[in-house]
Formats: structure tokens, sequence, C-alpha cells
RNA sequence: ACGCCCAUAGCUCAGUUGGAUAGAGCACCAGUUUCCUAAACUGGGGGUCACAGGUUCAAUUCCUGUUGGGCGUACCA
């Protein structure tokens, strides 16, 4: 039995010989030729538009199809060929066809789809990447799920991957709640509150910064200063008045007074800095840390394996997992060595101050394409005190993460915001001379942002949804609906279905946007179950499931579906759709989860279609009957293959 | 100011290297449960694919410009 490859490698052998013996020798590459599913008003299978043909033949598509037409011979495999316009129509023999996709999918079973596209290559995944100063909020869910997504579909591609997490644990942000909890924690603990370890660790990095507002009135009240001008709220409305008005001049005015007020808010805010107590404080602290104080260490530790406990139990409901975990405070100082070592050989620059810079031209050298148009500054590599910034860090793991592994590729799964910064690490590592360094590559997807008005997610100001409290509010309405009419899920069951069906709305609802597109996010609306979501789909699996308990026999594994029974149009739409499905994973794989989401919600469709229009168990047709099971199971299997490389797991009842 | 990304139905989004009449879901209207799970299905209305040019036999798709939005141009990470 012919595999869908080989079936559709054959089908395109069988046009090509006919007209190749018409045309004598041609210089044309097969793969030019695009089979298609011919649309809807047509009677045929697939089309093949012409175009690429006609160029070659310097004949016209109308032409070159008709005349293939007419020469075609009919197959086994192929009916006939029909000419309209430029398009030449595939009558395919419908029943070898969905024999061979049948064939394909029992045969393969949870393979099915797969391919050895990146055979013995390994490649690593870099993602999530969160701050342990707070609890994962629904943007790093995104990050979450594109990087473990993605992963899924490397691996069913063939590739070995390597998924890492890169820690950022060290720095003022962490400084600050634990400075926080020194000063009003009051030896409190997870245990002690029974809080989740990110949660209160959280709740801490909240309160300094509440503290640090408060101090910041009592300051402006010092000095005089009328922090009302400053409200968000009214800038806000100001340029919500800007955008509203269509007087050129007036616009100017508005805009200049809004630049003016921020000139004058940042001022303020720097002067405050300078003044605050608490900032003093922070830093400080941050200054003990890299000296290496026992007892800031110790509360470091302590607060950051609280945080870490925490993600993990977020991670493992999310399904992220990850081979290695890299923490900053081990690779932070990891870079200096190569950013000492670049500039002995001049590729980089030291400062009078003593700091180190790459300069823009020669990262323009370096990397023309990446900074063809991009206005350049020099970048800071290492300050002049000889400690780390972000890029010095981020050389350093790459290094490290090449010393641990050979690697193929290496992606960094990261929000679109910091194109540029890998642009640069990117061009620093070429210059430096890594050989790996064209291997590396950056992942960016939008941001999740809140609507227009909110302002942006900031887990200190109250605005993030929490990543935990969304799942369990989920859980508790999949629940409700689960117990809500006839209930067929076990008792015991339950718990684990709601969340199975929570996270498949969740994923969905996440993975079906393509990653250039930012996503905007309501707190105030719930992320529905209802529609193109991701409990529909486990609500089509679950029917087949349903149909397989009903039965009294199931197919035989060992002997084929007898596809002549299978007569209906839906039937053969849903084969049509199955058969897709190896190509749609091929396409994903190029950075697409999306498209492997909106062809489930299609097969979906087309299931729940041909449920509602046939019954798959007929008592008078056995025959017909295990025919249909068996398209039943192909379309089980092809759905469960589809949802666990989007991390979603089926479930046989809700 | 400059650079990158985005703009498709009232709303949220698909549309895989340019190809046949641009598709879903939500919302709205009208239907479908003596029949394998109604978290479903069937039908209906709803589009100048932001705007203006250009390339092409063919443009929602590629190029240029304009407008609107997001992000970036830190000795923050």
């Amino acid at each position: 039995m012919l595999n869908l490859n080989g079936y559709f490698s054959k089908v395109k052998e069988e046009i090509f010989s006919s007209f190749k013996e018409k045309y004598g020798s041609l210089e044309f590459d097969l793969d030019q030729l695009k089979i298609e599913k011919a649309p809807e008003k047509e009677d045929a299978e697939f089309g093949i538009p012409c175009f690429p043909l006609g160029r070659v033949l310097k004949k016209s598509p109308v032409q070159v199809a008709t005349e293939i037409a007419e020469a075609f011979e009919a197959s086994d495999l192929i009916e006939k060929l029909q000419a309209v316009g430029p398009y030449l129509n595939v009558y395919i023999n419908r029943q070898a066809f969905m024999a061979c996709v049948c064939a394909s999918v029992r045969q393969d079973k949870n393979r099915f789809g797969s391919s050895f596209m990146g055979k013995g290559k390994r490649v690593m995944v870099e993602y999530s990447s969160p701050n342990t100063n707070k609890p994962l909020h629904i943007g790093h869910v995104r990050n979450n799920l594109v990087g473990m997504t993605i992963s899924r579909i490397l691996e069913f591609n063939g590739y070995e991957v390597i998924k890492v997490n890169l820690i950022n644990d060290r720095g003022i942000h962490i400084c600050k709640s634990m400075l926080a909890y020194e000063k009003w924690g009051e030896g409190e603990t997870p245990e002690s509150s029974g809080k989740k370890g990110d949660h209160l660790v959280g709740e801490y990095y909240v309160r300094f910064d509440r503290e640090l507002k408060k101090e910041k009135e009592e300051y402006a009240t010092k000095v005089g200063f009328d922090q009302g001008t400053l409200d968000k709220e009214f800038i806000r409305k100001k340029r919500e008045d800007m955008r509203q008005c269509s007087d050129k001049e007036e616009k100017k005015k508005l805009r200049q007074e809004i630049s003016d007020l921020a000139k004058k808010g940042e001022a303020f805010e720097q002067e405050f800095l300078a003044n605050s107590q608490y900032t003093e404080e922070a830093q400080g602290m941050l200054q003990k840390w890299e000296q290496g104080d026992e007892d800031v260490r110790s509360l470091w530790k302590k607060m950051n394996d609280w945080v870490l406990a925490g993600f993990e139990d977020t991670y493992a409901i999310l399904g992220c997992e990850f081979e290695k975990l890299y923490f900053e405070s081990d690779t932070y100082t990891l870079g200096r060595k190569f950013v000492e070592e670049g500039l002995g050989k001049g590729l980089f620059e030291r400062y009078k101050d003593g700091s180190i810079w790459v300069k823009a031209e020669k990262l323009k050298e370096a990397a023309p394409k990446s900074f063809k148009k991009v206005q350049l500054n020099d970048k800071l590599l290492l300050r002049k005190d000889g400690t780390s910034v972000y890029m010095t860090q981020d050389i350093g793991t790459a290094a490290l993460k090449n010393e641990d592994y050979t690697l193929d590729r290496s992606l960094y799964v990261v929000a679109e915001e910091q194109n540029l910064h890998f642009k640069i690490l990117f061009a620093v590592l070429e210059m430096l001379g890594f050989p790996w360094a064209c291997g590396c590559e950056h992942v960016p997807y939008g941001m999740v942002i809140l609507p227009r008005g909110m302002g942006k997610i900031k887990s200190r100001e109250g605005t993030a949804v929490d990543a935990d409290d969304l799942i369990q509010e989920m859980k508790g309405r999949a629940e409700e609906k689960i117990r809500d009419g006839e209930v067929r899920v076990s008792e015991e069951q339950i718990e684990d279905t709601s969340l199975k069906v929570a996270l498949s709305a969740l994923k969905l609802f996440m993975l079906q946007v393509s990653l250039d597109k930012t996503v905007q996010f309501d707190p105030h609306e719930v992320i529905e179950f209802y529609g193109d979501t991701g409990p529909a789909i486990l609500y089509s699996y679950a029917r087949i499931q349903g149909i397989f308990r009903k039965a009294e026999i199931l197919p035989d594994e060992e002997k084929s579906i007898d596809v002549s029974l299978l007569t209906t149009s839906e039937e053969f739409a849903l084969l049509q759709m199955v058969s897709e499905f190896p190509d749609t994973v091929k396409t994903a794989c190029n950075y697409n989860p999306h498209l492997l989401v909106s062809y489930l919600l299609t097969l979906k469709k087309n299931f729940s279609s041909y449920y509602g229009k046939e019954k798959v168990i007929n008592e008078d047709n056995q025959a017909l009957t295990l025919a249909r099971l068996g398209l039943c199971q192909v379309v089980a299997q092809t759905i469960q293959n589809g949802l666990s490389l989007l991390g979603i797991e089926v479930v046989d009842n809700m």
C-alpha cells in the first residue's frame, strides 16, 4: 500500500509522464507544480494551476491545460484530467486515495504526520526566561506555550530538541522584593501563609512599589512639587483628546504639551530616585549581593527557591519542560572574558572611562543585512567598573550553551520588543568568530497587551492577569459546565477533565494567533469554551470515543478499512482533510503553530458536520458500521496527534 | 526623528512561498434533540482586504508613499 507521500508523488509523476512524452525533454522542476484542493464548485478533487508550465513552454496556460488533459490516459489513481481555463482539474480514483489515507494513519498511529526533516540535527530552544520576583502572568503564558509548541513540532519533525530556561534571578528588581520582605515580611513563609512561593514573593514586589510611591508623594509634598499634572489618567485623557483632535495646529499644541509633561515628570522622577531612601537601600542590597554578603545571599537563596518551586507547579500544569535551567546568577559574569578577548583582537573599543563598546560601524560590517536601514548606536558591552550588562551575560550564556551541547541551531523564544537586542547579540557572536553563531535565531512573537486605556501589563501595579488564577478560574467554569445537565464524567475524573478542558481553551486561544500579531487580552472577558475553541475540539474527540464505547465490535487492526462503503461527500472530505495533516505539520515547523490550530478547527468542523448528518453505528449493516468506525479512528488519531503538538491532552468524556 | 512589526465582516482572528467566487468563530436572525455527547449542526444577513500609486496575464499577498496602532533606538533585564 502506498503511503501518503508516495501517493502524491505518484499522482504528479503520472500526470507528468503523459505530457513529457508529448513535449519531449524539458527542464521543469516537479516541485513547481502545486496540487491544490479544487474549489468547491468543481467536481474534481484536486486542481493544478498551469501558469508555471505555460511560462516554461512559452504557451498560454489554457492551451497547456487542454493539451495535457487530452493526452492523459486514465490510471489506477487518476480517472481523468479536465482543463478548466488555465487549471487542470484532477479527478482521482477516490477509493484508492481514501484507502491510502486510512492505511497511512493506521500504520503510523501517533507518529502520523511526523517527518525526518530534522534527522540528525540538534536544536536548542530557550524559552520562558522568567524573573524570580513575581508570579507568571498572561504574557509569560504566551511565551511558554509558543516555546513548548515549537519544541514539540520540531521534535515531531525529527529534530533532537533541547529545551532550556534562563532564569533571571539577579538584579535590582529581585532586591526590591527582598528588601520589602525584610522590612515588612515578619518572617512569613509559603508554609506559614499557605501561599504559593512565587505569589508570596510577588506580593512583596508589589509592596515595595507601593511604599516607593508613598515615599514619592511625601517627597513631592516636601519639595512642593505638584504631581497632579503627571497623573497617568490625566495624561491618558490628554492623549485621547489629541487623537480625536482634527485641527492640525491644535493637535500639535497638545502633542507638545504632553511631551513637556512627560519631560517634567521624568526630571522629577530622576530627582526623586536620587533622593529616595528605599531606592538607595535596594541598590545597597544589590551591591552586597554582588560582594557575596552572607545574609543577603541567604535571603536571596531562600526567596528564589520559593519562587522557583512556585514556577515548577505552573510549568507542570502548563506542560512546560526543560532539559536544563541556566541561572543568570551563574552566567552573568561569563561574557567578560570574551569581551576582553574581542578588545584584544581590536573588534571592540575601550572608551576613556574604561568601559568597553562595540562600534556601530563594526556591527554593520559584521551583519550588513540585519542593520541595513537601522540607525545604530554604539553598544555597551562592559561597564567601566568591569561589571556585566545584559549583552555581556548573553554572550557568555550563548558560549556556555555551545560548550554544554553541540548545536546545529539555537533558538531564542523572546518577545519582539527585543528584536534589536538579538540582532546585535548575534552580530557580536559573529564578530567573535564563534562557528556556531550562524545557528542562532531569535523567534519573536507579539506581546500580550491590555485593551486601549488600560495601560500596560504590570505585575507590580496589579494590571497583570495571573497565570495560576486564570487557569483556576477557567477550571472552575469547566467543572461547572461538566456538571451541568447529564454528567458523563466520573467523580474521580472530574478534577482532571476540568483542568484538561480549561487548558485546551487557554492554549488554543493563545496559539491560534500568528506569532507576529499582538494579542489583546481583556481581563474582564473570559476565554470562551464555545465555537472555535479547544474544548470544541476535545468535544469532537470525546464524541468519537463515545461511539467506540457504544459499538459492539471495533475494526480489526489487521484488516484494512473497506473504503468502498464510505461513499458520502462528508466522508471523502474528512479523509482529504486528514491527508493534509503532514503538510500542515511541516509548515507549522517554520514557527507557524497557528496553522496547526486552524487546521484542527477545520477538521473538527468537518467531523461535526459528518456526525450531525450520518450515523456511524448502523445495526442493520455491520460492514458499513465497521468502515465508519475505521474512519472515526483515523480522524480521532489525527486530532490527537495535532492536539498533542499543541500540548493539549484529549479526554474520553466531557 | 529614525527603524522594525501590524491593519481582512460590528468584534476576535485564519488565509502556508502571487492564482479559480476572500474563510471561520463570536454577536444578530431563522431552524435542528423519541436518533452514537446540542461545548454540536443547518440556513441567512454582514467585505472598497486601511488609503493612494506601481510591478504582473493575475495582488489581500510583492514594491513605494500616506494614515492609524504596537514596539524599539538604556551603563534596565
